[in-house]
DNA sequence: CGTGCCAGGTGCCCT
DNA sequence: AGGGCACTTGGCACG
């Protein structure tokens, strides 16, 4: 389905292949409105319009790795034929947003049946960072032990929370890349609300293990009295 | 170029549409590997992959907003053809990362040629509140005075820096949606900040203005003695 | 180039 | 459905 100048043809391709379940994807020149948590134009210009069978719709410019415009899984996709020019008009509810795609002209249009039982498998991630920690809390500190993850605070969940070797209560923030001052920000909150939940004569410390840390970072780590452990996500 | 069992003529197409500075995409059964700043993979499964002029890759399957691998632009895309199987690695440095898609079998190869001239124009950002704010500062605070934006501190620039009708200074952190912890430990940063910056005698107030707060947020402001001012980005 | 922060962030998990 | 947070976050502006 190339080089499609009929428009009927190009309305029928794409309802064909959204009703049949298919990612259809459709280039030519457009317009494009977004309204919905923000607002947006975009004028004429080449995208790449990419429908997905869960209600994705993405418009792909030919930079950047982000669409320039977007509606998430869950739309519905309408296919319409306004004055013989293509209009897709994705729309959701809570929030409620919806795109509208205007094709000038259309040079191609594809329909492509796609299957994928396949999962996606990551690693150096910040669980496995914690792992680490957890099977090798000495890479922490020497007499370092793990008590609890996610333990719950007013400020919210600590990452791991344990004991010193001198028996004080220490929490751990985890970070899988070099941190900036929201990091420190976030480890300050749960040592705070931990030493209002403790009794009076506990010693509550803040550790920071990430790769490593920001100047600025630094600074409110040693402001905030909180310390850093330089450990990566891998061995 | 649709339905291509020759692997030679497809791997040239995908060479050709590349050299030529063209948007390409291959549709086929393909595994992904990803090493960089994390490392994956992802076995066999019908997927799209997008490759950009600008150096960008992405590998787009029937779902999501997302797509489940991808390289950053500017990266340099190699098309080989291994044992007659497409195999596309794409690698760029700082960070040292690559993207390896192997082929198993292709369906379609096409190629766009892009070019696109507008500019997207987005409302309802932050830097409309900011200019709501400046307009109207009675918005925030009867008497409220706006002195400065993005004025440095040690913890980072405050949004807003201005004083009060008594006179005290006034740390706005603006938010164009409702806020959680995390702008309140921002917010709380700066106000900390500030007061060691100022004279002890100074008083210094912390503002969230943003649409509106959760609970968890509220009691924060509460805990660090900062208030909150309803505002949205629009009208 | 690193640092810091906004973004229509998205996605995942939990209540 | 909303909250809290990680993410190969991406993107921009600034030093």
């Amino acid at each position: 389905m190339d080089a499609t100048p009929d428009p009927v043809a190009v309305r029928d391709t794409v309802q064909t292949g959204l009703d049949a379940g298919e990612l259809v994807t459709v280039f030519g020149r457009c317009r494009v409105e977004y309204d919905g948590r923000a607002s947006s134009t975009l004028g004429p210009g080449d995208r790449l319009l990419v429908l997905k069978p869960d209600g994705t719709a993405l418009v792909h410019t030919d930079e950047g790795h982000q669409p320039v415009n977007w509606q998430p899984p869950g739309c519905e996709h309408e296919v319409r034929l306004s004055d013989g020019t293509l209009r897709i008009h994705s729309s959701r509810t809570t929030p409620e947003e919806t795109l509208d795609v205007c094709f000038e002209t259309v040079t191609a249009v594809n329909r492509y049946a796609v299957t994928d039982d396949s999962e996606l498998s990551v690693s150096g991630t910040e669980a496995d960072l914690r792992e680490r920690v957890l099977e090798s809390p000495s890479l922490v500190e020497s007499g370092f032990e793990p008590r609890a993850t996610e333990r719950e605070t007013a400020a919210g969940a600590i990452d791991i929370y344990g004991v010193d070797e001198r028996g004080n209560a220490v929490v751990v923030e985890l970070k899988r890349r070099r941190v900036g001052p929201d990091a420190v920000g976030q480890l300050d909150r749960y040592v705070t609300a931990l030493r209002r939940e403790s009794h009076d004569e506990t010693t509550v410390r803040g550790l920071l293990v990430a790769p490593s840390v920001t100047d600025r970072a630094s600074e409110l780590l040693a402001d905030r009295g909180l310390e850093f452990v330089a450990l990566e996500p891998h061995s």
